[in-house]
DNA sequence: GTAATGACCAGGC
DNA sequence: AGCCTGGCCATTA
């Protein structure tokens, strides 16, 4: 008999990820470690790392709106990624200074 | 199979 | 504010 695939597979663990990143408000942003909690493994904001960075560069997923716990981008200053994330988050009203957003914006 | 890696986090200093 | 440490856990080598 075939066992139905348990919840617990890093497959539905990944698109419960992407659900909650995809329903972070424009204009808002979260942190790996809430979206982690949010699908209720607390201890897998590492995971929700892995996940993004796994995503297409032509993606429709809004990772620009995950940040870590500090307000700060994962990504280094002045690099291609950083800056991407920096314009699309200024776009939506969140103004970024040297890596770091205020925390007033989180969810 | 083990070892290293990383878009993390909380706490300590 | 910064830097370090230990813990975390899927992925990758």
């Amino acid at each position: 008999m075939g066992f139905a695939r348990m919840p617990t597979n890093s497959e539905s663990l990944q698109q419960a990820v992407l659900q909650q990143v995809n329903a972070i408000p424009r204009g808002s942003v979260s942190s790996y470690g809430r979206i982690a909690s949010a699908i209720g493994y607390p201890s897998h904001s590492r995971f929700v790392g892995t996940v993004l960075k796994a995503l297409p560069a032509n993606t429709q997923i809004p990772w620009h709106r995950v940040v870590n716990s500090q307000g700060k981008s994962s990504f280094p200053l002045g690099s291609p990624a950083y800056q991407e994330q920096k314009q699309r988050l200024e776009v939506e009203g969140v103004p970024m200074l040297n890596g770091k957003i205020d925390k007033g914006f989180m969810v």
